[in-house]
RNA sequence: CGGGGCGUGGCGCAGCCUGGUAGCGCGCCUGCUUUGGGAGCAGGAUGUCGGAGGUUCAAAUCCUCUCGCCCCGACCA
């Protein structure tokens, strides 16, 4: 390809309405533009990316057994309203009418409409297992989407869902397939983890995220330091007694009610009354859907896991209770809660059993106690359950060896196991050998591929642009002649650019009449994570300079052997059979 | 949905408070010079100032409404 057919508009100052760093790169490299807010045209560069990550998902899953297929962006009403997500999937579902007025939606994923297909196809266990998958553009009207192709409203998936007669050959899809997601992101060129996951309202089932490390990421993620245990920090499992010996280390003494006028919260109160946060019980109220207020206690210094708490009540939602709820349960404002004397069904993060010393709301206005303990104060009816999120630091529930480390993460895939949850409503049921009905056992897995574009930016740039990883680059390499009035320049990069192609190299030759610092840093910023420069200098010596992004040196080659040892590189990055 | 901010040439911005014929940088076009990390000089083009209404002799500027975009919040007591 040549530059100058190519529509490329650089640019060199940040767009204005950019905040992360993928989104300005993208924008300013020309791989994107802004349509509307959460959508975005993929320009040529940005494309070809795109497609780069499409090429290795389809090649591993296609090697992997799976089908692709296409469903339908716009799918009808009726099969969510069977599955009972057209009720409770709430405002990011997409719906519009056609013109009789019938109602549908733009799917933004499609579990219905896949097990539709296989209810209607089939029959048998002899029709078992079957991987089904698309690469799609999906639609949720998202809160607020943010972050450019971090979290837009349009996007790009590829979404697959797994049939079989039991449960374990369910299960040794879903190890397949991770494994098949390990060796997709390896081929990406990125960094990531795969981590344990919130399985949400599923429950009791297994989920992995795989998550590209970068410190912009939005998710908080824990490792191990010594074994391979690893998952976000919402649902990383702590052992019970993990901070029992912290809890108990205090003074018991008497417990002390004091004003704290108008100290709500615990930096507030900690500030107030020279105490660390630690010695804090946070107690918060939470609404569940089996309509109740219940009381969940964590140490000041821990975040509630709302995830953990849901596991530990077996319910399908909480929240957060509202001010009025609060006042209810507790008899005071919000900021001023605690478990003492409080008539409420209380659960406790196993941090706070036996805790002595404690600081906590009083259950009345402006005023918390001080002094509380465990057992004494508080106790009665409460039960202990691994309520928090995990933290750097904390002990590795696995080999008991090792302690967290936490990572930031972007998530670009996931994959879990869904049982019967669709194929029950639904009515997708097969025969065993027995002629016994059953329904059919199910997994899902995603990859966000416009989202990996974005985390492989966030992961891989410096302050001159992007470094894409060969797989992924736009073009593996772009040839640069210094100038093209300069006729041996000129000819000797025409050359090069046609050898090379002539390899089967997907190659860019920037044949613009520009002054070579322009070529330079387009270049940079546009990220190819190889640039071969042609220039008098270097043709007199009979050379040409290959230049690896990443790196940011210069290796000279010489004019006869470079297009062949460039094709070499790319054909060992897999570009090219 | 609540709070805040911003819409001025292709991009980034100033001008608005205190109304008086719309400006800067980059980019773009022409010419000459230049040619290994976003060149120099000279000349030039490009704006319904987001939209609608209002106030005024006069509105980018003041008022009302509206649309769009961005940020924060809408879970950590």
């Amino acid at each position: 390809m040549r530059f100058t057919q190519l529509l490329v508009p650089t640019l060199k100052d940040d767009p204005a309405d950019a905040e992360v760093v993928s989104h300005k790169l993208l924008v300013r490299a020309a791989m994107i533009r802004q349509v509307a807010r959460g959508i975005y045209d993929y320009l040529p560069l940005g494309l070809r990316v795109l497609r780069n990550v499409e090429r290795i998902v389809r090649a591993e899953l296609d090697a992997a057994g799976c089908q692709e297929i296409l469903m339908p962006a716009v799918c009808p009403a009726e099969l969510w309203q069977e599955s009972g997500r057209w009720e409770r999937y709430g405002k990011e579902l997409l719906r519009i009418q056609d013109r009789n007025d019938r109602d549908f939606c733009f799917g933004p994923t499609h579990e219905e409409v896949v097990t539709d297909i296989v209810r209607k196809t089939v029959r048998s266990y002899r029709d078992l297992p079957k991987n089904l998958y698309q690469i799609q553009t999906k639609f949720r009207d998202e809160i607020r989407p943010r972050f450019g192709l971090m979290r837009g409203r349009e996007f790009l998936m590829k979404d697959g869902y797994s049939f079989h007669a039991d449960r374990a050959d369910c299960e040794r899809e879903y190890r397949h397939m991770y494994e098949t997601y390990e060796r997709i992101f390896d081929r990406c060129g990125l960094r990531f983890r795969a981590v344990e996951a919130d399985t949400g309202a599923i429950g009791g089932s297994m989920s992995h995220e795989f998550q590209v490390l970068a410190d912009s990421g939005e998710d908080a993620i824990v490792a191990c330091t010594s074994c391979s245990y690893a998952a976000n920090v919402e649902k990383a499992e702590l052992p019970p007694d993990a901070g029992r010996a912290h809890a108990q280390q205090a003074q018991s003494r008497a417990l002390e009610r004091v004003a704290t006028p108008g100290q709500r919260t615990i930096e507030e109160v900690s500030g107030f009354l020279g105490m660390s946060p630690d010695r804090f019980i946070k107690t918060l109220v939470f609404a569940t859907d089996d309509g109740g207020a219940i009381v969940a206690l964590v140490r000041g210094d821990h975040q509630i896991s709302e995830a953990k708490l849901k596991i530990a009540l077996g319910a399908q939602w909480v929240a957060l209770a509202d001010a009025e709820t609060v006042h209810r349960t507790t008899g005071a404002s919000v900021g001023f809660a605690g478990p003492v004397g409080l008539e409420a069904r209380i659960v406790a993060d196993h941090a706070l059993n036996g805790i002595r010393g404690a600081v906590t709301g009083a259950n009345r206005e402006d005023e918390h106690l001080v002094g509380v303990e465990h057992g004494r104060d508080f106790g009665k009816g409460v039960t202990f359950a691994d309520l928090r999120q995990a933290n750097a630091g904390d002990p590795c529930p696995r080999c008991g060896k090792g302690t967290f480390e936490e990572h930031r993460g972007i998530e670009v895939g996931q994959v879990f196991y869904l049982g019967t949850k669709y194929s029950k409503p639904l009515g997708a049921t097969f025969l065993d050998a027995g002629g016994q009905e059953h329904p059919i056992e199910m997994g899902t897995y995603g990859i966000g591929v416009s989202r990996t574009v974005a985390a492989a930016v966030e992961q891989n740039h410096d302050k001159d642009g992007i470094i894409w990883p060969l797989a992924l680059s736009p073009f593996p390499v772009e040839v640069v002649p210094t100038s093209v009035t300069d006729e041996p320049v000129r000819e000797a990069a025409e050359k090069l650019y046609g050898d090379l192609r002539a390899q089967g190299v997907e190659a860019l030759i920037d044949d613009r009449d520009e002054r070579p610092g322009v070529k330079f840093k387009d270049a940079d910023l546009i990220g190819f994570s190889l640039r071969l420069t042609v220039g008098q200098k270097g043709l007199a010596k009979g050379v040409v300079e290959l230049r690896e992004r990443r790196e940011k040196t210069n290796h000279e080659l010489s004019v006869a052997d470079a297009a062949a040892h460039v094709t070499k590189i790319v054909r060992e990055s897999g570009r090219i059979a």
